[in-house]
RNA sequence: GGCGGAGUGGCUCAGUGGUUAGAGCGAACGGCUCAUAAUCGUUAGGUCGUGGGUUCGACUCCCACCUCCGCUACCA
């Protein structure tokens, strides 16, 4: 993953509101980056894993309110519950930030007066809508009449307000994030997500409001504490602040850039993949080298009528489910819910939680497959030799190709992100082994007594599954740990070496009693009560995505053309004949134009403005050349000239009636 | 509306021109007995969304259509 071996490996999960408790869909994430950053370690990389919560959102503080809370006491309750949770989930990140932080607050201060310095940041005049809850500025074309918030899953009351406030020249990248695209061709994961990047970015990138209006919450302006710092434009630099950024310039060189960035679909295309470059290039420092968007946890359709029936359980209620039917250790359980999450994802897409096919699963591959194949191992050997591991007679050289095999394939997936591929692969090791038993029979052996050969087979299971206990250590440490125990190999570490090499279990190890790892369930797993859920919809519940509008009078204008290019547009006067809506359409109007010579079709965006009735008789001035263009289905064969104010359009008309068709210079 | 993805045995999926389309789970049958009623083997089961086309040959390429999903979009 790293190609300087003296840098540090650095992961970062986003940073997770703190709104409410984690969730499955947060979990994964993180399970993801702790699992790449234990291999990585494994592997004898130096590595950080940062991950942390976002605590500065207008939201946060309106929900302490509710809460009755201090707002900084409210953050750092929940900020703790995240803390516990991922502890529970036994992951070890190496870095935990608080945007509320001063480390972050005064690198997010630094990097807003460095980019107004350089006018990457400039002032502008806002005017139009806000919704509170979703931090996010509309449009009055995006707005219905009924005022509300266009976010169908917000739809509360929208605020009219009209402020001064800071943009990122965000449209000034899109031309070299394209580049950068292009040059680095595994740079945004998965394929299909960086094509949606590309179409997002082409279509054009409006600049982006980075501040709001102070209310008593967030990252003051520098200069101007009146305003605050959008929370997406703090929350994204949390992964530079946390390398101590431009104080700590050594800390910063031995981690930066970031070798990879996870975080889930929503908040790849305009935050990760664009935004979050951009601000880099402004500042001018390098990218991360990977993001990784992965899909969702989506509920089970299994239901009636394919409904989803949200609601996926906390993973620590999981895995005391798992602890309750199996009398698991809670550790152990949890283990086996970094398993089954891990096993059951298909990382790059969505993948749909069934309840019944995870518990399913724990029988087949955790108990059946791997725990007995442990458990059966040992036992053999304990008994046939005495409590100790026996010494080979020679090398089972199929065995022992066999195991190397998986281990290359086990890197090959994990390097590719492919996680359920990394344990396919390890699960193939064991499969084998367990026919391998069956094709020894050791059991034969030990009766007729050929103690040669039980002795290699029996160390050949034993090394299989230390293979194994290698393996598996990045998902499931407590349960690999049981594993080298069982053998006999207390308190051994699982380095890649180890993995790969084979004959590393010292002869004559004392081998403990025989006991299921992964105790099975004994109930029907159909029967088995589903936790509870989290919330209903345990999606991800992420902060909206509608960057924030340009600003009215842009202090830039576009470049100049020359008056040839000018001339190229054929403006002339038309009588507009008739006007009619169009089904369907809440925006456009159909309209009948006579340009004197010929009549013209000719669809306009003014509908929320003009009733037909209004338009019909007017002269308007239209661009004559422009190319058609079929939109709902009506070939539109020109464009109406009109006034661009808030958003609204107002029609142009000549001073006096003049004759239709009349050009306009 | 545009762009993109997906539609393969009961379930979850793999499979980008070439013998009888694969895996896991589930099912049936059989073997074994070291083991957590585990394990191993065998078998059943798919007109690969629909209809055309290209090709000696298509799940795999092309066209149209249907269904589901994602991104984006009604201001030309």
């Amino acid at each position: 993953m790293s190609d300087k071996p003296s840098k540090t490996v650095y992961i970062t999960t986003p940073i997770y509101y703190v709104n409410g408790s984690p969730h499955i869909g947060s979990a994964l994430t993180t399970l993801c980056c702790d699992v790449l950053a234990r291999y990585q370690r494994m592997r004898g990389h130096e590595v950080w894993f940062l991950t942390g919560t976002d605590e500065q959102a207008t939201k946060c503080f309106e929900a302490a309110a509710e809460a009755g809370k201090e707002p900084l006491q409210f953050v750092t309750d929940l900020a703790a519950e995240f803390r516990a949770a991922w502890d529970g989930m036994d992951f070890a990140y190496d870095d935990f930030i608080r945007t509320t932080e001063p480390r972050h607050v005064s690198v997010v201060q630094e990097v807003f007066r460095r980019l107004r310095d350089s006018g990457d940041i400039y002032k502008g005049t806002y005017e139009g809508w806000y919704c509170v809850s979703d931090e996010t500025f509309f449009r009055d074309t995006d707005v219905k009449p009924d005022g509300l918030c266009p976010n169908a899953e917000c739809r509360k009351p929208l605020r009219r307000v009209q402020e001064e406030n800071w943009f990122f020249r965000l449209s000034a990248y899109g031309d070299r994030l394209l580049e950068q695209i292009e040059a680095n061709p595994g740079w945004l994961q998965p394929e299909f997500r960086k094509n949606e990047v590309i179409a997002f970015i082409k279509q054009g990138l409006r600049d982006a409001s980075v501040t709001r209006g102070n209310n008593g919450w967030g990252i003051p302006v520098p200069d101007e504490p009146d305003k605050v710092v959008y929370v997406w434009f703090d929350a994204l630099i949390n992964y530079l602040a946390a390398t101590g950024w431009p104080t700590d310039m050594e800390r910063y060189e031995q981690l930066w850039p970031a070798d990879a960035h996870l975080m889930a679909k929503e908040i790849f295309v305009r935050f990760h993949a664009t935004m979050w470059p951009a601000m880099l290039m402004a500042l001018g420092l390098p990218l991360p080298k990977q993001v990784y968007a992965h899909g969702w946890w989506v509920g089970a359709t299994g239901q009636k009528e394919g409904k989803r029936t949200g609601g996926l359980p906390h993973p620590l209620a999981l895995a005391d489910e798992l602890a309750g039917l199996t009398g698991a250790e809670k550790s152990v359980a949890v283990d086996a819910v970094r398993y089954l999450l891990i096993r059951e994802m298909v990382f790059h897409g969505d993948s749909e939680y069934s309840h019944e096919g995870f518990l399913k699963r724990y029988n087949t591959d955790l108990a059946n497959d791997i725990g007995n194949l442990c458990n059966r191992t040992v036992t053999m050997a304990s008994r046939y030799f005495e409590g100790a591991a026996p010494t080979p007679a020679g090398v089972d050289e199929e065995v022992r190709a066999f195991a190397a095999q998986a281990a290359a394939d086990y890197a090959a997936a994990l390097d590719e992100y492919r996680f359920n591929g990394a344990l396919e692969a390890a699960w193939r090791l064991v499969a084998r082994m367990n026919r391998y038993i069956e094709e020894k029979t050791p059991w034969a052996l030990a009766k007729r007594g050929e103690r040669g050969e039980l002795a290699t087979v029996l160390y050949t299971c034993l090394e299989a599954v230390r293979v194994v206990a290698c393996l598996v250590a990045p998902v499931m440490p407590t349960a690999s740990a049981a594993l080298f125990r069982q053998i006999g190999m207390e308190g051994a570490s699982a380095t890649w070496d180890d993995a790969r090499g084979w004959g590393l279990l010292p002869a004559a190890a004392a081998l403990p009693a025989p006991a299921p790892l992964f105790p099975r369930i004994q109930e029907a797993p159909a029967a088995a009560a589903q936790p509870a859920a989290v919330k209903p919809a345990a999606q991800p519940k992420e902060k909206p995505v509608t960057e924030a509008p340009a600003p009215a009078p842009a202090p830039e204008g576009p470049a100049t053309i020359t008056y040839d290019d000018f001339a190229k547009v054929e403006l002339r006067v038309a009588r507009v004949l008739a006007a009619e809506r169009i089904p369907k359409a809440d925006k456009l109007l159909k309209l009948t134009v006579d340009l004197g010579t010929e009549q013209r079709t000719i669809l306009a965006g003014i509908a929320e403005m003009y009733e037909p009735e209004e338009v019909a008789g007017k002269q308007v001035v239209i661009v004559a050349n422009l190319a058609p263009r079929k939109m709902r289905g009506i070939e539109s064969q020109g464009m109406i000239l009109a006034a661009d104010t808030e958003g609204q359009a107002i029609l142009l008309q000549p001073e006096t009636e003049v004759p239709a068709g009349a050009r306009v210079r």
